[in-house]
DNA sequence: GTGGCTGCAAATCATTTGCATATAC
DNA sequence: GTATATGCAAATGATTTGCAGCCAC
């Protein structure tokens, strides 16, 4: 825990019992949760923590970049707290995001066709290897 | 106009006047539009016009691959009627999103890490060209 | 003629906001 | 002690749903 203390303090964010549970959950739970998954799995051991205080801590975290916020599965934001830049694959049968450890050499932070590039994200979509899987035992 | 007749009639989507503005709309202004600004513009010249058919026709259009749905910039979707495969890059100062047809050789439609790969879309954000000359010519 | 489309209003869902209280420093 | 964080309830904004009437085929 006193890892999480670290990670807000050098960040000049103050260390509350609900950041810390926060951080920790983002960093143990590697799945790109959403911000109601947060906050259903931290309401059991901390009944009085509200929805409003993971949204704001998430947006804390986003601005000093500790965590990243996806949109690859459109009407919910998914959180990411591995910050090392990688991708993101979406499975279309089971809608669990993968990372994916490749880069893509062209365009890794250029300028193309005039634009300054900042981020550069990659969001595959298909079905994952577990359920590619699973359709070959099941049916065919 | 016809064009869109021939496009509607060959994916067996009834032809209203509605799907064949909406269409037209798109085809048009490659500019990324959200529902809402689909609706605004054509709402114009078709007063009976309700945002139920456009996110109706737009949802329809994206089941049969005829425009692709963008999730770049969070809160709202927008839409796509350049199927070629392309990337997109989000200006952070303007939010205009620009398209840039570069590719990714190394992704292109494979396995990685056992999953298979149907699509591949690039989210770029960073400043476009426009705004960069813009702030140049300003302050500094 | 009939089933799919349109359009209105109400519902839903994720997220944001206002504000009073509580807490970190 | 003070500025900031928390948490509740209400507001917002994009999108969806239910349903009656309409229109393409």
């Amino acid at each position: 825990m006193e890892k999480y203390v670290q990670i807000l303090k050098k960040n000049c964010l103050k260390v509350t019992p609900q950041r810390l549970e926060i951080l920790k959950y983002l960093d143990t739970h590697r799945t790109h949760p959403t911000a109601d998954t947060i906050y259903s799995n931290l309401k059991n051991n901390n009944p009085s923590l509200s929805k409003t205080t993971v949204y704001n801590t998430l947006q804390h975290l986003d601005e000093h970049g500790l965590v990243y916020t996806l949109t690859i599965s459109g009407s919910e934001s998914r959180f990411d707290s591995n910050i090392n830049p990688h991708h993101h694959f979406l499975c279309k049968i089971c809608s669990n995001i993968i990372d994916i450890d490749i880069e893509c050499p062209n365009v890794k932070k250029v300028e193309v066709g005039g634009h300054r590039i900042d981020e550069v994200h990659g969001y595959f979509k298909g079905v994952c290897a577990s359920c590619l899987k699973e359709s070959n035992n099941g049916e065919d």
